[in-house]
DNA sequence: ACGCCGCTATGATAAAAGTCATACACCATG
DNA sequence: CATGGTGTATGACTTTTATCATAGCGGCGT
């Protein structure tokens, strides 16, 4: 793999230039993930971050019981545990590939130095962090303020957005969260989430055939997922 | 008000030199809020952030039937909506003053140039919103895989740590927050917030008499808002 | 083809949370 | 000292969410 252009691809590092790259690059060692299989767990000892070279992984936090809520989920050219090198704290969360991944880490002594000698750096640094504080937020609020169906919608026109086509008939796209994936994005179990997807349907606010799934009236969901 | 002091309480800017605050304080101008008195609103354009020189505040998104739930809530000393100087966004939630209390606005241009010549600052700023981040997860984890029972005991844990004395019987602090507002700190509403309350006292793990609320074994208190 | 695995669906029921109504204590103020 | 405001407590009830159990589908390897 060529590490120079696989870090350049990643946001945080896109103020760099070439040499700073390269230096990056040295410190950096290739980890490969399969499907679920877990990167760190929360409260582990950290040492660096990981740059997402292809594939997704997604941070959780589990309870005794099992149950796991998903903090964010992030993809190919943006970065995780970015935090630990700012206050060296563990890891925040547990991470764990959603796909078969590849990753590169950093070391965090490496990240310091760049913000200390490259202050662009490091104002793209807050600023990748502050969009996750926002993310956050909007996390806090669904999960607080509105009621599972609710939250599901949101989800679901994430994921439109994300990859949905638009169509005469509404946004298409294919599913690729389970149900136990979608309960855990949105701080529930299998069963409710099969119930609320089945009342999403009923409700004639969307359509699953096939693995595909059409929101109807984009609007009309919106409004749903946001209302009281 | 003698800003220079009062900017240099603030964690925030505690690597600056003396030039560095006088510059910033030329800039600061001061603003008075009495209790409950709104900041400013989720969504609003943002020119700056805001050191608490006294008093508390409190951030939160409210849902459209008016239920709130608290974010953070910062003291003295503390900046808040720093994220808005780095990505440009509105304010992500609205701030309203726990207590009467004095801030120091400061404009957002004057803090990314502090951030682009003197990296020490950004770094300072990086750890404080790492930390904020932490927070945040934290946050979710409770409000998605506890019961209201449990995030209770978590506030008043808080609570205690901030502001208890540890004597024979427990852990002893005054009461500061009505009903209402420890109902805004779980995501839940005041009635079951004040039945969740009394549970706590029928279960022997607090006492409350004359707004002095006692923890009587924090270890068990602390399994309880943990476990399951 | 067969059983097994992972996934979905759904009925029955329980538990948690929220809603609504009422009552009361406390205190400041006219 | 009556009045209104604020905060608390609690019973009765509804809705939402979770749990448990069962059943079914489709793919896969042996």
């Amino acid at each position: 793999m060529d590490k120079v252009s696989a870090l350049k691809r990643a946001t945080l590092f896109q103020s760099l230039e070439k040499e700073q790259l390269r230096e990056l690059a040295l410190s950096a060692h290739e980890r490969k993930l399969s499907q679920n299989e877990i990167l760190f767990s929360a409260g582990e000892e950290a040492h660096g971050l990981f740059v997402i070279v292809s594939g997704s992984v997604r941070a959780y936090r589990e309870s005794v019981d099992g149950r796991e809520q998903v903090l964010h989920v992030e993809r190919a050219g943006f970065t995780i545990a970015e935090l630990i090198v700012f206050d060296e704290g563990t890891y925040p969360a547990t991470v764990a590939a959603e796909e078969d991944s590849v990753l590169l880490f950093v070391d965090k002594q490496a990240i310091r130095k760049l913000c200390l000698d490259y202050p662009p750096f490091a104002l793209t640094a807050l600023q990748l962090m502050s969009q996750r504080l926002r993310r956050h937020a909007e996390l806090i609020e669904t999960l607080s303020l509105r009621e599972v169906r609710q939250r599901l919608a949101q989800v679901l026109l994430a994921e439109a957005h994300r990859h949905g086509k638009r169509t005469p008939e509404g946004i298409v796209f294919a599913r690729e969260l389970s149900n136990q994936q979608l309960a855990a994005r949105i701080g529930s179990v299998r069963d409710v989430a099969s119930r609320a997807l089945t009342r999403l349907q009923q409700d004639e606010l969307i359509t699953i055939s096939d693995q595909t799934i059409t929101i109807l009236d984009e609007a009309l969901l919106t409004i749903y997922a946001e209302q009281n």
